[in-house]
DNA sequence: TAGATTGTTAATCGATTAACAATC
DNA sequence: TAGATTGTTAATCGATTAACAATC
């Protein structure tokens, strides 16, 4: 695929995803037939059903809780801009830290979490902070009306139903590559 | 479960894991009969046997290659030691930050990372560089043996198929959790 | 024995794959 | 028309759940 082609066929996609083209066909199938039989997809075209399906039309504020090492990195990832995703604060429990400077953003106290959240209509908050502080975060979060939550310390939450969390443990991602390890 | 316990159902496990029950049996089943009917797993012993089972009886070395903030914030992290993960090198392509000492490691050149592989017995790498570079890192480890990766950039690595990889893209993440907001 | 909880089987569910008719 | 590739169906596979006999 020549990087200025429009169409591309399930194949090719399947490729840069490293998984089957039957498989792309099918989770593509998913938002409505969008292809053309005998020529592929329309980039452009395809890329805003996602976006559309994804709800990535709006944009979405982002708190990150934690100014750590983690949470720096977050704040300074270049990669959530293209998909409509906003950092609009970062905050910290250490008032050595207030005032710091991260990506433009001034970091600011945890206490101010809920009027942040509420102020800038943040919808999603990412928990950067070690595990003993993370259940009360989520509250914090929860407490401000937040439904979508990306939890980052080695913890597992306790979250009403109607809240979405992903939890992302480093830990466990090595433990995984370390179980196969073992086996070879 | 009180915390001096040393015996517990898989119920609270499940609860602790935000799994079900019948999952914690289910899946504990698989690496032979430790639980005690009427009474539950005897936790050391547990702990034991996945420890076992999942090859963390050994040590691992892990090689981080970027220092930026992220392959900082991972070299900083305290949660692996537990587990038989040892961080033994941390790399950087970047000049300006050699001899920089992260959590007791100085940093070393990208160009040394094959010969320290070797040295150090290196089995597991972390990528926590730009995208752009994930693929290049990705065969230098390759190439000094590591046939374990985790992958932090978002990027699809080119590898054969003994090689495992791991990744970890936050974008998607959030991507996941902005399509739950959409449905709500 | 009575109560509790495992280990395992069978049923269910969902996701992946293969195959091919539809059609550009 | 001939070649290519989608969209969809049916088959396969694996993972989760429910249920309960085994047994401490």
């Amino acid at each position: 695929m020549a990087p200025t082609a429009t169409q591309c066929s399930s194949d090719q996609i399947a490729e840069g995803a490293g998984v089957t083209a039957a498989q792309v066909r099918k989770d593509l199938s998913f938002l409505g037939s969008h292809g053309t039989r005998g020529v592929g997809y329309d980039i452009d075209d395809l890329m805003a059903q996602i976006r559309e399906v994804l709800g990535m039309t709006r944009i979405h504020r982002v708190a990150i809780v934690g100014a750590g090492n983690l949470g720096e990195a977050i704040t300074n990832y270049r990669g959530f801009e293209n998909w409509g995703f906003e950092i609009a604060a970062i905050v910290d429990v250490d008032d050595a830290k207030l005032g710091t400077l991260v990506n433009g953003l001034f970091v600011e106290p945890l206490d101010a979490l809920g009027a942040i959240v509420e102020d800038r209509e943040i919808s999603i908050g990412i928990i950067a902070t070690p595990p003993s502080a993370a259940q009360d975060v989520a509250d914090r979060l929860m407490g401000a009306g937040v439904k979508s939550i990306l939890n980052l310390a080695p913890v597992v939450l306790k979250t009403p139903e109607d809240v979405s969390v992903r939890r992302v443990d480093l830990s466990t991602e090595l433990g995984i590559l370390a179980y196969h390890l073992a086996r070879v």
